[in-house]
DNA sequence: CGAAATATTGAAGTTATTCAACTGGAGTGG
DNA sequence: CCACTCCAGTTGAATAACTTCAATATTTCG
């Protein structure tokens, strides 16, 4: 153990050195399908790991881009203001997810991604990135892929459009069951990290519509709601209620 | 002059040798800052260009990913086809712009592309690319940008949500005609390649509504409106009706 | 030219929003 | 510990927006 002495007075827990050798969330994040040597390669472009707490922002729109951030625990909402104040969510993003990827195209970010509960997050410098891909190509073709997926999924959204309340807030619910299920959490029981005008905001209703939505939903039995706990309570009842479509 | 006797007996006018280095779209394209080396370089994994007709299919959901497309001339709506049958438009493309990159995250093409007019493509076999790549830092770098513009701009979809029919429509025209503007074209003044109902689909609205959208602004004098001819004759007043966002 | 597809418009019906009242839980300070 | 406040969430009633159905007009294309 170190002494206390030893410590630099105020040493900052926010930001020590990453390392995906020894991460638990490999298979989720960036290093998928690399072998010990690569991955050792990359750690040395993983400057450090950042603690970001509930409701401090990890970058803000307009900012320079120098780095992809990718959610080593915790849950972030990114968000764009619009002229008139209002905020418009544009996504939510967990453990294993990579954040910034926006920013790549105008070397500026184009939203605000703020920590919605105590998180932490690996940097990755992105020029740094590039470099080494070019000597790993299946980081190179990984990175691709996570891009790739973005797409999909954003492009997803626009399954949205055509539906109702009750089937939006069904394939939403579906979408974090989905994701909850893969980081080895239940699929059928969570807790939401975001108010009900956050998800409104997200999926084009208003928060009283959010509400009502699941209401109706419980009422039919598909799901039970306390607050912000979520219990699917029949998951093949509430994918027909999405006519079936991006539950991923 | 080649004798036609030495020409195959159906030679296919539509798979010709493409070339970045004679292409006058490169400022639009993947070659975007290259020099003439890289680009010859470029040209090599080019393999050919493909004349696509009018309502052909360039790719479809589900098929084997092995390359992007460039489009060299003409337009492209993209869409997926849901359980119930119903078609999803999930973009509409131009000139030098990137179809495939969904399909890049599960080497399967998710969505179906097909030619609203007679169009020629750019293949680009993307294992190839990302070999060249390897060697040309510049090259992979703005295939970075061009995917993370993708991201952007279908995330910028989401502020629809948050608008009306009128304002939907405005957002998507000036959208159309930003993109004209980049490509040599008046701003000002279009045809729309896409019927009201694929408008309405991509925007999450009715054919119906579409209409009287256009209509009605039509009838504010904010657009003109002539079957499929839009003249835009006050942008000024069409932006504020957007609240701003998300025109590009 | 004529058939089929696309577009417009009206009226009725549905769905979501708005405005408003009220509930419940978390945090604060007396 | 309780009263108080603040914020998130729920619910109801009235209104606004979009959709649906239907009739008609226009455009496109073989």
């Amino acid at each position: 153990m170190t002494p206390d002495s030893l410590m630099p007075k105020n040493f900052n827990i926010s930001s020590i050195k990453a390392s995906c050798s020894s991460c638990g969330l490999r298979e989720l994040c960036l290093p998928v399908g690399l072998d010990e040597q690569e991955i050792k390669a990359l750690d040395h472009l993983l400057n450090q790991r950042h603690r970001i707490r509930r409701g401090e922002h990890l970058h803000r729109a307009g900012l320079d881009f120098h780095s992809l951030y990718a959610v080593r625990s915790g849950f972030f909402k990114t968000y764009v203001l619009q002229e008139d104040g209002r905020e418009q969510v544009t996504g939510f993003h967990m453990t294993g997810e990579v954040l910034g990827l926006d920013a790549i195209s105008t070397d500026m970010h184009t939203c605000n991604a703020v920590a919605l509960e105590d998180s932490e997050v690996c940097e990755i410098p992105f020029v740094k990135l590039e470099e080494i891909g070019r000597t790993i190509p299946s980081l190179m073709h990984h990175l691709h892929k996570i891009m790739s997926r973005e797409i999909v999924h954003d492009r997803g959204m626009l399954l949205l459009g055509g539906m109702k309340a009750g089937e939006r807030l069904a394939t939403f619910l579906l979408n974090l069951s989905y994701r909850f299920a893969k980081r080895g959490y239940s699929p059928l029981d969570f807790n939401l990290r975001m108010t009900r005008e956050e998800i409104g905001s997200y999926l084009g209703l208003k928060l009283e519509t959010v509400s009502r939505a699941l209401s109706r939903l419980q009422e039919d039995g598909l799901i039970d709601v306390n607050s912000k706990h979520i219990r699917l309570t029949d998951i093949g009842r509430l994918r027909r209620q999405t006519g079936n479509s991006f539950c991923e």
